[in-house]
Order: structure tokens, then sequence, then C-alpha cells
DNA sequence: AGCATGAATTGGTTCGAACCAATAATGGTC
DNA sequence: GACCATTATTGGTTCGAACCAATTCATGCT
């Protein structure tokens, strides 16, 4: 795991720059939950597969039975069924009726098709993340925002942006609202690590998302920013983020170097 | 269903355009199975809960348990809860455990998070799609075609260039390749009308594909095609089909203007 | 009133079983 | 050998049941 602060060596220092205070963060970082302490069953046994079958075996080579793995690993059918059908998602295996279920090619194994925090997204894709402060600060809530977050036109929200960076190249030109009623007055450092560990402290655990995504072209501060000429293509990532409760929590825009970042996605047919 | 002849009037008559032959099309439109004609218990429960329950509630009203949907309709819990989940997935509903299922919020029900071709997408946008031939003809794989189809680097494939239309207005450049062994000699018209129809009809119906989506600025002659100026934003999306049997049965990329598409989805966070 | 406690309710997980649908293997017939 | 019907195998669907985990609500105490 590679939750900690994500951070790298800050190119200027702003006055908000300074308001970092590591030991803070650190511990909101430390309420998040080792994973794999108390996993299910299911995701044991799709960890086993993954370790166990699937690393032995070629691409298109047949994977035993479900009734077979039901007895190797002493779980029932569904259980197997559901783990994977996650592997499938993630596009480890793929599964053919009345035939078999097959290792498919491991070159289009998809990052994971779940809500990620930019963090979680570059880890995963073998950089390190880190994170320049542009702005933080109360602001009033635009017509596209108040929409999003179901709050009135001009009222209160904090307003954070951050210019995002993969192995210290920047990335993404991030743009977040949180709605007052979760932020209350704070403005302090930990809405500055982790946003993430931050909404879980907050009792706010982010359950799922509903993204757009477009293509724009750089203006010239985006451009600037993102030391690249105005006119570059770029992704722009919108989202609403919504908590365990129904709730939304978060509304935000990420514009992304249209040539160093790119969007994979698994589709199945049909349902 | 509108899953008929994706055509409108083409803008010129190109030799291309000459051969279609609107009967030969809906022959293979024919093949296309009536939808609802054989659904599942879970494909009439979701249907049901969307028609019969949700339509009757307004958003984050709570929906009836799910023992007692049980008892209404007549079905195990385990179908009830596949229902719920698929309408979860397309963003109808929400669930917070140990709460209940929720209304989710109308404006934010996403088109369907599964593989579509063009048609079926605009059409489920609410438009009408259309389609101008550009090019159709036997090709050479190059690098990117061969690795994506699995084939040696120059052997012969089918090679489709479309300009697709919503409502009308040039929306997307198509360009897809098909192997060999799955179109042999044909050059027919049936490649240019549904081409998941066609798919089907040669016993490949497309299972899932992994798609990646880029932003890239329009050359001049896309800008030309798509009628907007050169340098304009757009989204490529590449994806590998695959069939049934696990085998790849188109590459293609797709490049969608800027300004008038954006790819929406729902996503959970973790597992 | 306020609060802690525990019971009831809700969605989430896991099991076992039976049957359906598509495919692959078998074996006989010509 | 080529072809076809039969059979076995595999994933897909559906059921019923029990239990877990989170939340909500009623209860009763202070």
């Amino acid at each position: 795991m590679s939750t900690e602060f994500e951070w790298d060596a800050p190119t200027d220092a702003s006055a908000l720059d300074a308001v970092i205070e590591p030991n803070a963060v650190s511990a909101v970082v430390e309420s998040t939950p080792v994973a794999d302490a108390a996993a299910s069953k299911v995701d044991l046994t799709r960890a086993r597969l993954r370790d166990e079958v699937i690393a032995n075996l070629a691409p298109h080579d047949p994977i035993p039975a479900e009734r077979e793995l039901v007895h190797r690993f002493g779980v029932s059918r569904a259980t197997i069924r559901q783990a994977l059908s996650r592997l499938a998602d993630h596009g480890w295996v793929y599964r053919v009726q009345g035939s078999g279920t097959f290792v498919a090619d491991k070159d289009l194994v998809t990052k994971s098709p779940y809500l990620t925090s930019f963090s979680e997204d570059i880890s995963e894709r073998g950089m390190t993340p880190g994170s320049r402060v542009l702005r933080l600060e109360h602001g009033r809530a635009d017509d596209r925002v108040a929409r999003e977050l179901l709050i009135p036109v001009g009222a209160r929200a904090v307003h954070i942006e951050r210019l995002r960076t993969a192995d210290g190249a920047p990335l993404c030109i991030e743009s977040l609202w949180l709605p007052e009623w979760l932020t209350g007055e704070n403005l302090g450092p930990e809405l500055l690590g982790s946003l993430y560990s931050y909404f879980e402290h907050a009792g706010a655990s982010p359950a799922r998302a509903h993204q757009t995504i477009r293509a724009v072209s750089l203006d010239a501060a985006q451009a600037e920013l993102l030391q690249t000429e105005a006119g570059a293509p770029a992704l722009m990532v919108s989202r609403i983020v919504f908590d365990a409760h129904g709730r939304r929590i978060e509304a935000s825009t990420g514009v992304y170097l249209g040539d160093r970042y790119d969007f994979q996605i698994n589709v199945k047919r049909r349902a």
C-alpha cells in the first residue's frame, strides 16, 4: 500500500504550501484501514485464483471448472463465481458459456474500473503522485457547482485547486468543490493530503461517482501550469462523488494532459 | 427498438456508397433477435422495478425492502438483488447497507456501461445515427492493428472507414479493422449496415471490449470531414472487441468531436 | 430532555442445491 | 473419413436458507 502522504517537493513555496503540517496529515492517514485485514471470502478467493491459478497459466489457457474450484478452495460456487466475475471485470479472465473460463491477455488487464483518487490512480499506474496547491479558500457556488452539489447558487463551499503530478511532471489540474456541511469552517491542512482519507475521517466515505469525460483544449493559463502549449488537447473528467449515505460530497473537474494520460475500461456486451 | 438500417442521406455519392443494397442489409437485420422475447427473470424484474416502483417515487425516496419485493414479485431474493444491482450500475438507485435502497437523481442515469455500437449509442442518446462510407477495402495490418488483432504485420484485413453522424451532423470518424478469418474475401454491403448484426450473423457475437480513451487534436483532413477547424479537441476511443469465444474480431478507433460528445460512466468505490 | 442499551430492520455474504443453455466430446452410421 | 444424434461438461440462472454488518428505532434509565 502506498496510500501515504501524496506530496513531492513543491516547485515554489507559496503561502498555501506553508500551511502543510506533515504530522496532522499523517494522523489522518493512520485512520486508513489496512487492506486485507478483514478480507471477505470473495476477496481471498480472488487473490488465490490470481496468484495460484492464473499466474501459472498462459493466455487463453482454460482454468479449472467452477465446480472443481469449489472443492479445491473449500468455498461455495457462489463465492467462486463472484471472485471470477471480479477478475473478469478487471480483464484477468474471460468466460465462455458451455466451454470454460480462460486466462485473458495480460497486457489488457485494466486498472480498476472503480472510483479512485488521483493518488491511487497514479500509484496503480506505477508512478509516484504529487501535488501543488494552487488555491484553498471558501468560494461561492456558481451555477454548475450548485447544481452538482444540490446547494443554492452563491452558497459557500470550499474550493481547492491543485496541480497534480506523476513522477514529478505536471499531469492534471484538479478543481474541487466541497459542500460546507462537510467541511464547516475548516480550511486546514487535512484538506490537502489524501482527500479520500479526509472524507472517511469525516464520516462520509466515498461510495460512488458519476463521471463525464470530454475532450477540451488547454487555455494559456492551463498550458503554462502543465508546461505545454496552449491549445493542446486534454481530457476533462468531471465527477460528482457520493458518500455511502447518498450525499454529494464533491464536485470536481480534472484536466489531464492528452499525451500523458489515457482512460482504460473493459466493457461487456449487454448485461 | 430502433436497430434498423443506420443510414441517412449521404451528402455525396461515391463509388462505395453505390455498393449499398438495402435488401441485403435488412436481411442481416432480420437475424437480430427481438429483445424481451425470452427475457430472464432478472431482466423482467428489473423492468418491473423501474416501471412499477421507481417511476412512482421521488429521488432519495426509499424503495421497499428486498425481502418485501421478494413476496411482491414472487421471485427469490437473489433475483431481486441482481436486478437492483443492474439498476444501481445504471444509476437508477443506490444502496445503503443497514438503511435501504433509494431512488437516485434521475438526471444522472447513465447510458449503459456496456459495449454498444455507434448506432446503439446514438439511439440511446435520443438522436438518429447515420453513416457515410469513406473506405472499404482489404488492407495490410500495420504494427498497431497486427498487435491488437493478434495477426502478423502485413496480414490482409478488411479496413472500413466511416463518417458517423447524429441527427445528420458529423460526429465521429470511425476506422475499423476486421480479421480475414472472419470476413474471408467478403467486401459486400453487409459490412456497411449494423456491423454488430454482421458479427452475430457470422457466428462471432461481440461479448466484451477493451477501450482506451485519449484526447487528441484534429488534423486538417479530420477537421474537414467533421466540419470544424483543425486543432479542435476530440476524444479518441480505441477498442479491441472480443467475441464470445475470446477471439478478437475488431480493432477500431473512433475520433469524436469534443464539443458534441462526452463519455459518461458510473463508478463504485472498491469492489 | 438526553443518552446508553438492545432489539428490529436493512442490505451484504455465503452456503447448498437444482435446473437451464451453450458447448465440446462421444460414438455410431453411412 | 464425414456426418449427425447423443451424452457429458461447462458456465448461467434461480431458488431457499442462514448468518453477518451496518443502521435505525424503541426502550428505559439517569
